[in-house]
DNA sequence: AATGAATGAGAATTCATTCAT
DNA sequence: GATGAATGAATTCTCATTCAT
């Protein structure tokens, strides 16, 4: 951590603080980590190239911190949207928690943008914890609704957590990299579609999920 | 074509240009586009480095040669998986289409390499064009799949076709990722776990998958 | 000269002979001896790179003879001139001249244009040499032209020789660059102006230099 | 001007800007713009290859600067001829013009060779531009000399005007050239002779030119 | 005689990092 | 603490020339 960050760049002034995040996030989440420049950081914060090595040890300082920084803000974000529906049954919970994330890729684009770019540049440092402390976020997060959600027998007692909770993380972040990114979206066509067209996709998906892992009358060949 | 590669590359010994080919495969596979070294591959290769500008016109040009190969070799295998499975019930040709799949990557991991840098390499020359290449090509499979499964009655008959083909595609792709990236893999532990471990999730998710789709007694709420 | 071109090129069909000239000559003009390529002269006659190294020793080879063959051509054309307009009167021979290098450039821009080339390339091989040849060439037709209309009476007796043929030259050759490199015709304008308007600068032009040379009453300061 | 060279080399200690644009100005001068190598000018003025592009955008910008820098030199220089000579006749201002020409080619030899070069690279960037400038300031001058000359009664009232500054342009620009690029000098042999070989030919062009431009006793055939 | 594959030096340009001021 | 000039290794690409077939 104080090998990331020096002291330098925390004791200034909060908007010039905020002007180089902002910087270095742009230049990360649009080139990845190994095609992102610190001269263009430094000309879009409007400082000298010599001070940014005040602040940090170097690039993988940098790139480091902004990553953090982006991860706290999808922290805040899970917890508060965990926490506002506790009462509500668990298919309820997951439709939130997916739009819910659509909106906040919607609002912040370069966050998921850098985290699309860490998940397959073999050259990101530390790219390997990185990415695990993300999933394993969003496992611990499903993990916990279905614990729930099953206590309550709302699911079926025989799911087996580990898959399922697989399942949720592949559907819940492959609709979004779909709703986010147009090149993935091959077969949904969310992209050219309005916010009517993706409330249906939603339901669709979400009806599928519910055949899936409901209680309820079970599957019989 | 003759943009792309030159007549010489094909006139050459074919050790040698399987020697080059591998060289690039693996240099793209490790790096993605731009961080990949045409010094290092004419390095691995043991050529001159004029020698692969008589082979290829520039470095897109390597780039969409060796891509293009890797996508024939995954056609090859999934028109082979198809054909072979053409008179099973729905799910075992998903089941063993899923199963292919892990063994094709377990194999060929510089290929399924190529493919996952691409997804995110904003700078892949034509990577609009090779992605929705790629992922048309899974998405058509899985909907020949699903429109043949429901004809027969092994699926239910209000199924949304599109939405369906969408969930398929996230799960396989994804549980192959989780087979072949440790590091996507944060619930499943299939890394470190043994061929037996493998397919009891492969069962599992399957289970889950026929609960979501299979015809028979529907969730009633 | 035997070091230049080799006995192989001269065996060769005279069409194939045409074909690589025309390349060459094309390629030289166009970018000067530095910046020509042999693998444009080659691609452009169709013929392999190596047999280029059959029939010329080396680039400046190729160089040399087609400069060479360029210069055959004007002597030819000047020879021509010279002898048909052996009656007329000096400022007539002048005239028709000029004309004629007027049309002659109209006609074969790429022998021009790789005189104009060599004409400061410092890296063109015996520069110095060609060039001079080129110039001395002219000089000794102007000369000649100088001699016979002093003795017939039509020019001043007191012209210094010497200096007239300079004054000649130096008129007629950048009259003829003004009428064919628009870049160096700041004050005539003739690149935009038709044939009509050319042949009034021309009269002008000879009327100044008739002013300067002809025999008749002196200027009296 | 802040696209081509940038503050950083203007910050430069005058000796260091002084040997780059030496390095550069030789560089451009000997080899013209292609083939002029950036490794010869940093080795030359003892910088490092990074340097050069901390100075200027890129070889483009360095001989836009170069050349910029040359055509102010030339400038000053004719301004400061055509003062100092306001009160003569029209052909002892035009002998002054000629004579300070030839003394300031002996004396700066790469920047009559710059101009020279760029007169015939095609390759050269924005080279119709920099040379329009050029000769459209000789034009320029030439013909507010003519003008004064015509008004005092010292030339020929039925001079074309737009044709005689084109004859002066030849005929002294020619001399230039004669007079410092031996290869050009065929008639003159300026380069072997001495200073009083030189004089005397100045004084034969001038007397030609003055029989061709002067009132008084006109022509008559 | 003809071919065309192989070569490697050299080109322009970028960039993270250092360091004196 | 802040600056920005200096660096040099690394990048992609071109080209004249050689030589085995």
């Amino acid at each position: 951590m104080s090998q990331i960050v020096r002291p330098t760049f925390l004791n200034l002034p909060e908007d010039k603080q905020a002007r180089i995040i902002e910087a270095a996030l742009t230049e990360f989440a649009d080139k990845g980590y190994p095609q992102a420049s610190l001269n263009t950081i430094v000309a879009r914060s409007g400082i000298a190239k010599g001070s940014l090595y005040q602040y940090f040890t170097d690039k993988t300082g940098i790139f480091l911190y902004i990553f953090d920084f982006a991860i706290s803000v999808v922290r805040r974000l899970l917890v508060q949207v965990k926490e506002s529906t506790q009462e509500e049954d668990f298919f309820t919970r997951l439709e939130k928690s997916l739009l819910a994330g659509v909106a906040f890729i919607k609002e912040h684009p370069k966050i998921y943008g850098i985290y699309l770019k860490i998940l397959f540049d073999q050259q990101a440092p530390q790219r390997q914890e990185l990415l695990q402390a993300v999933r394993r976020f969003a496992a611990d997060y499903f993990h916990s609704l279905l614990r729930q959600g099953r206590a309550r027998g709302e699911l079926r007692q025989d799911l087996p957590l580990t898959t399922t909770t697989f399942v949720l993380d592949a559907l819940l972040d492959r609709f979004l990299q779909a709703a986010s990114v147009p090149a993935f979206d091959v077969s949904l066509g969310l992209d050219q579609a309005g916010e009517e067209e993706l409330l249906r996709r939603v339901q669709e998906l979400m009806d599928i999920i519910r055949h899936g892992l409901a209680a309820g009358k079970k599957y019989e060949p």
